[in-house]
DNA sequence: CTGTTAGCGCATTCAT
DNA sequence: ATGAATGCGCTAACAG
């Protein structure tokens, strides 16, 4: 089904079919004849060659997505997002995972380029300058998707990190703990960084210590590398009574590691996490944790990708979503 | 970058750059001028535009991937393969939800015919023939994941549902079980009747009753299905000891329909699974399940799709892939 | 308002 | 072994 076979049913130009069949330049053909035009191409089920206009306008209605880890169940609901809105707005996406590899999310960029995708959405944690400033280079739309540029010189969505951390500080001192420790998540990716962060400036505004002893880094958003910071955190400060990890696999990492060493959760420590994953509703206890919209996250994505690829140039800068705090078991009073 | 530049720089025509340049073709010019031209290509950074190969081509080295929703945790690891595999060839995917709507499958496999996708694996529960023959009269190769046509007709890879409920069976039986029953799951969809067949299978060959009291229906694989389905058994036959279920999300509605009807698991009624999701060893109790190789399955399925990409007619029928069974702490010997 | 023409970047046929 | 020419399906600039 070409163009010309629309053309030949309904006895007028290819040219005439193309701006007949095409929103912006319907205006220009004449009502009646754009009405055949669409009925022929209705009668042939006529499809557009969404390949063959690209190599002539240069855009391919498709945008690249980098993910690290599309298995890691934080993303699934981001990318429904994502998908949700473009898909709207009659993009596809080419959606590849990166494994945080460098070499690869270069590879992959290139690629895509390549593949003339219209703009990029990146969940990458660190995407060097250089890979950015190249793809951008290319002309490509960019949207950073959890983490940000200093300068905010690209688009970016992110979650509050601070605030959502200020949150789960705040539930807890509520609670009665002064005492509150930290399992820091890697400080060379961003959430990570910002929910240490985070953690400082509540305390610091509740007037509780913060010292060193109290804080561990987990070199890993991991279970494993939770447990062991956990663990090494309780042997450096034994009185602490409620911990703050910084997102929920390594919480559930401070599970293992209390019952490893004979503690109750909630009775001994508490516990909060990051990010309200699946079924940590279903873990015992049920882990009280801060919630990230992340359906919503994707959908802003998406939004400012397609401002960007409207306007010559779209919205920059960076928009904060709020996150919220699940409040169930893992979290209570202190025992005298 | 274009051909053209490339052809300047080495100093030949374009039609020789790109002999030069593909694979397949590159016998066809001679040894050092191919090495000039790659040079030149290197030099300049070319990157061949596939938009432009591909309405040369009719390929677009890019397959659609259609499943039904990325957040259900099974799906992850079936992309990750099939991405893995397809990568590798130099494929690029297509990603898209279809919330097992019939019309928006419909849609986005016209969508994807559009763009020239060469081939497709579903994921879909169902995908009426129709739609199949249709796609498959495009004549784009197709692949079918965890479903099948009973005539093998199309590539399927599912795995032995039948067998992985006979593990289930099994295990139970070989534990003191003789009241079995099975929380099944929709029978519209091909694995809940399979494992539904499965159950009735095995319970014969233990000649073990399978009574119609036995067995309950979930209209979907649902934690709040199989609560309710798991409730209406255990109020027909109050007997039973042991439950299989026909996923983990209907295990879980059965942990939940136990605890509200105040009984143990597994003191009280032991408990199965399906699928073997993650987080499923961190309930309590830890769920005994059927773990299926779903990464295995996504790179089965996309090497069945290359098969059909490369001959002309490739394979066709079904790929069955042996689950396994995961002993946890759901099932124990029924007490006296 | 519509027909005509050219060309996007590439692969491929036909000459040479 | 290489150059020249053609066309994939479409849009856009130009005529009329």
């Amino acid at each position: 089904m070409t163009i010309r076979e629309v053309a030949r049913l309904a006895e007028v130009h290819p040219g005439t079919v193309s701006r007949a069949l095409n929103e912006q330049t319907r205006a220009l053909v004449n009502q009646e004849t754009a009405e055949r035009v669409l009925r022929a191409a209705e009668e042939l089920g006529y499809q557009p060659n969404p390949i063959a206009r690209g190599l002539k306008t240069n855009r391919s209605y498709t945008v690249g997505v980098l993910i690290p880890d599309l298995t890691n169940p934080l993303f699934p609901p981001i990318m429904r997002g994502i998908e949700d809105r473009l898909g709207d707005a009659g993009y596809t996406l080419l959606i590849v995972n990166t494994d945080n590899d460098p070499e690869r999310e270069r590879s992959q960029m290139v690629a895509m380029r390549a593949r003339q995708v219209d703009g990029f959405i990146a969940a990458t944690a660190r995407l060097d300058r250089e890979v950015l400033a190249e793809a951008a280079a290319g002309g490509a739309p960019i949207v950073l998707v959890n983490r940000s540029l200093e300068d905010g010189s690209v688009a970016a969505v992110t979650v509050d990190d601070r605030h959502g951390i200020a949150l789960a500080i705040d539930h807890v001192v509520g609670l009665g703990h002064t005492v509150v420790g930290h399992v820091a998540g890697p400080q060379n990716v961003s959430t990570g960084h910002r929910r240490y962060l985070g953690y400082l400036e509540a305390m610091a505004r509740h007037e509780l210590p913060a010292a060193a002893a109290q804080v561990t880094f987990a070199d890993a958003f991991s279970e494993a590398a939770g447990a062991r910071a956990c663990r090494e955190l309780i042997d450096r400060t034994d009185h602490v009574t409620a911990i703050v990890a910084a997102n929920d696999r390594l919480a559930i990492g401070c599970y293992d590691a209390l019952e490893e060493l004979g503690l109750g959760c909630p009775q001994d420590i508490s516990i909060t996490g990051f990010n309200d994953m699946p079924f940590v509703d279903r873990l015992h206890p049920p882990l009280t944790t801060v919630r990230v919209p992340q359906r919503e996250i994707g959908l802003v994505a998406a939004e400012l990708l397609l401002k960007q690829l409207g306007d010559q140039d779209g919205i920059v800068g960076e928009v904060l979503l709020e996150p919220t705090l699940v409040i169930r078991q893992s979290t209570a009073p202190p025992e005298r």
